[in-house]
DNA sequence: CCTTTACATTGACATTTGTCGATAAGTATG
DNA sequence: CATACTTATCGACAAATGTCAATGTAAAGG
């Protein structure tokens, strides 16, 4: 998902949701955030999304030796993040740099909320 | 995982995490808290999960209706949130009844905070 | 007991997912 | 252009996942 696309999200999925407590989400509001949450369900991913958001930006040079895996596993990983709108790549020169997507982080903090 | 043994896990699991933008997730934070966020990556479970929450209290008996899915499809479900903490069961005569461990969702939402 | 009710387990199946080697595509530099 | 470098895509494969019909288990009521 590119930055364009996450500014043309519309309301019922960036402004979404209420705590889980509140009311029993809708079909189309959990397959939204499941999408976010299944991103979130690798362990690989997660530590990905932790060395990016920790260092502000980073760029995928950075990341593959620290988390042992290969080139194009990262890059797939990347892809899943960047496609649910968690982060979003910029390239400059040969590389791309990543920052994380801190709306779309709070859209399912907030369902998680008391 | 039972109630009991939700209660023996040890503070590295229970008090984690930090916000993602502190610190690099360690190996083991990840694998731990990948497990709740897989948990929450799936529609259906997202909706059963605040189906429990908004009605404080819910048996088995009144879930598979309006989630349209089979009786071992809501049974394994359930099972799945179960085992990574997020709800409780407990048997009063036939039916099950499910809460939800606000604790352990705060464990995945500390992670997701600013 | 026997039946009914509520839930769990099993087995099977198609689909999705994580991983990597090989290869392609884009970008800087000589 | 030719080369080196960085990232993306493709193809393949094992493993995990979501689903349901069939069957098992446990509790309540006759």
């Amino acid at each position: 998902m590119s930055k364009r696309a996450l500014e043309m999200l519309d309301d019922s999925v960036v402004a979404c949701c209420s705590p889980l407590s509140n009311e029993v989400l809708s079909e189309v509001e959990a397959r939204d955030v499941a999408r976010i949450f299944a991103a979130l369900g690798d362990p690989v991913r997660l530590r990905l999304l932790s060395m990016i958001a920790s260092s502000d930006e980073a760029c995928s040079c950075h990341l593959e030796e620290p988390l042992g895996k290969s080139q194009p596993t990262v890059s797939h990983h990347t892809r899943i993040l960047a496609e649910v709108g968690l982060i979003v790549g910029e390239r400059r020169g040969r590389w791309t740099w990543w920052r994380v997507v801190p709306e779309r982080l709070q859209v399912a903090a907030r369902l998680l909320r008391p």
